[in-house]
DNA sequence: CATCACCGATATGTTTGGCGTATCGATCGA
DNA sequence: TCGATCGATACGCCAAACATATCGGTGATG
């Protein structure tokens, strides 16, 4: 028994009448005839009850369209299920990003992802870098969304922005009046920094290339934190231009010469990931950031042999 | 699409090797890579990853796994379900019964039908003669279980047995001595009857062959009630042999003499039903009863062409 | 009651496509 | 580097699915 017995069986059960079942079908009357016959002889039953005029289901031909029916649509879905999957545009991923990416970059890489994608699950977890990559080597990560630099991890890392820095101070701070503020003009400022973190080396590179060391006053572990701080008056931060989105009272944001001084928000994935899932993250990622994707659009289909 | 790609995919998604999936589908490899490669071709995705040593599975193929298995088990329990059906092994009956059947034949055929087809959900319903007569026609019933004679009422009727009488009387009677009762002795009896029943025919007929009319003092709708009256002394009573069945104390069974007068125990169907389920359950009913069956055996095939 | 129209089954020829045999190309282990 | 193994490709064959033509039977109609 194949599906083309079930299609005609379905056809004929619905039209109870063999021409216009073939021609529904797209074949003439006789093979249709001809196949019904087998199905009922491989079944051992007959499914249609003949007589003069027309056709009518047998009990056995009536149970046996209800399941017909199911078999088909089941196939169907199979198909579509196996399709979706295979361009990418069902299943789940796992995405990890460090937090100061909260602010502008991750909200605009989900909403395009999820806009291209609806039918694929995300999970995001909030994880240091340092997490990040233990658990893409691990596989519980597919995708970690961090700052670099990143270096000789084993991962594959794609540069989505190099983002410049700005100084966040008080609104009631003097260099407010500036429209451009030179590092220089930060020697007998206080800053407010995450010792640990990734801006750390950024900060210290400007500063001894201006002649002096940064006085560090506050040691906190999230952008938003630093900020807070900022807007207490206990002194200037440098953060990603993208901290602006964070509209804190009584601070100020300047940009800084030094704009060769970047932070990269980099889209990291184990080496050999090539799943297309994780491919059209990756090109969702950087429309969202960059505008054009830079490699293959997001559900080119799979190259198949013709 | 067929059923045959799904079948090949999972022997494939199973054995993971294409040269073992062929030797388990009975056929060469090539074929069954030209198979999935035109299944992949449709669905539009690689189901398999080939590497230089096996294969695995793709993401989009693991989807297709789990619902090619199923598609495949629903067109089996197709196939299945119609041909139970279609064997008369499955489906609903409603059986309609009188009541003096409830003792013995109606347990016994009951038993049988059941053993035989245990798949098959009865519906039973205790009616008279005429209700049985008139569900049968409208076709709210499909077999009748009741007492002939049945003239000219447009229905097919089984003789399932020709069945005896018996005289109930009270064990302290005289007439307890006698091992076979001759109705002429019946002539001062007082005798328990239903006016309206099948069984007052047959009692007129014996004793105006003996040359009286009964005398009749009770008017009872069902025999056990007929038995019990029996019992408390307050006649004799003519009932079928089944009716034996009846253990009520103080009551003793005589045969009597004039034996060719019997009560039929007939099976009635519409006249043009021909469901196995009808066929099967008469087939049963007779085995039950008469012994052997009379026509073709239960579960005989439907014949079909070859 | 004879006739006609309709419908499903059958007969026969044609063609597609599924299968088998032989072989190639590639990868992995020795 | 060589051999073994495995999947893909090439090609011929035949069964089976399909199309055309026709038959047999039922039911409606004049």
């Amino acid at each position: 028994m194949e599906l083309r017995h079930l299609r005609y069986f379905v056809a004929v059960a619905e039209e109870l009448h063999m021409g216009r079942a073939a021609a529904r079908l797209h074949i003439s009357q006789p093979p249709l005839s001809q196949q019904i016959a087998a199905l009922e002889s491989e079944i051992g039953t007959l499914l249609f009850i003949r007589r003069g005029r027309g056709l009518c289901l047998s009990a056995a031909g009536s149970a046996f369209l209800e399941y017909a029916r199911q078999t088909l649509v089941m196939a169907e879905h199979a198909v579509a299920v196996a399709r979706e999957v295979g361009h990418g545009e069902t299943g789940r991923l796992s995405v990890g990003y460090v937090s100061s990416l909260t602010y502008t970059y991750l909200p605009a890489i989900i909403q395009r992802f999820r806009q291209a994608y609806p039918r694929v699950g995300l999970s995001l977890h909030e994880m240091s870098v340092a997490d990040q990559v233990r658990s893409l080597h691990e596989r519980s990560l597919q995708i970690g969304l961090l700052r670099g630099p990143l270096e000789n991890a084993g991962l594959e890392c794609d540069e989505l922005v190099a983002e410049p820095f700005m100084l966040a101070l008080p609104v009631a701070h003097a260099l407010t009046k500036c429209g451009t503020v030179g590092v220089a003009q930060l020697r007998d400022e206080t800053f407010i920094v995450h010792l640990g973190g990734v801006f750390y080396g950024p900060l210290l590179r400007l500063c001894r290339r201006a002649g002096f060391d940064p006085v560090i006053v506050q040691e906190v572990t999230q952008i938003h934190a630093a900020v807070g701080l900022v807007g207490a008056g206990m002194g200037v931060a440098l953060v990603p231009a993208s901290a602006r989105a964070l509209k804190i009272d009584g601070v100020a944001f300047r940009p800084i010469d030094g704009q060769d001084v970047t932070t990269s928000v980099l889209l990291a994935t184990p080496a050999e990931e090539r799943s297309l899932l994780v491919r059209n993250f990756q090109a969702a990622a950087r429309t969202a950031i960059g505008g054009s994707p830079a490699e293959a659009p997001a559900g080119a289909p799979v190259a198949i042999r013709s």
